[in-house]
DNA sequence: AGAACCCTCACACATGTCTGCTAAGGTTCG
DNA sequence: CGAACCTTAGCAGACATGTGTGAGGGTTCT
């Protein structure tokens, strides 16, 4: 078959077999499949799964980060709706802050 | 007071009180508060309000993604690891990847 | 002062995410 | 063929998030 199974991706990896499905049906590490359907895990897939132990451990992401991060980079008006909501957010001392509040004033009940 | 209360710009942004007050705690829209501690909203608040609106509407976005996008932001060294473990994911075939390949034909159990 | 409103705290429930386990059945390989 | 492993599907429980509701008490404005 060549590539290891989920079982021994996980021995591996330190993931359980039944995170490696789940994170396989979220898109997240996806192995290939032998010709029966067994998942065939391979380096790439290894690093991947290294690579999600660690954001876990150093950051505290899990699989629902990682697919929000994801859409953020392929769903453009998204990313762009967002950031301009954060920006609003953080500059609160911008021009355009300050332009609202001039017209906070005449918005005394 | 000079502002509106919470159940004013409830009304106004058709949020509810309670997720006003919900967004205030978690940092998403906060309002400046009156002498005796309540909260007024101004416009400002009441555009952010609408953004966030829009963006559940337009994206199923929740206050928790908005929550994780401005870590990203705010954090460099996350938003790296982020993007370098997604950018490895996206590339199939990028270089890195290919010599990858390479030693997978050693890897047969 | 008094009506109408606000505050915080807390209980409660729905939904979603993560994770383990079991059941019924197919695959691999000696 | 048969042991050992895999597949999908589903139940279940722990935890986080989102949202409503009520209690006890303070604020605002007339």
């Amino acid at each position: 078959m060549n590539g290891l199974t989920v079982t021994e991706a996980a021995a591996r990896s330190g993931w359980s077999a039944r995170m490696l499905r789940y994170l396989d049906e979220h898109g997240l590490v996806v192995p290939r499949r032998s010709e029966g359907g067994y998942r065939l895990y391979g380096l790439a897939e290894l690093n991947r799964l290294a690579g999600l132990r660690d954001l876990r451990t150093r950051f505290g992401i899990d699989p629902a980060h990682l697919a929000f991060a994801r859409r953020l980079r392929r769903e453009p008006d998204l990313r762009g709706a967002v950031d301009a909501w954060l920006a609003a957010a953080d500059d609160s001392s911008s021009w355009i802050e300050w332009e609202q509040r001039k017209h906070e004033r005449l918005l005394a009940a």
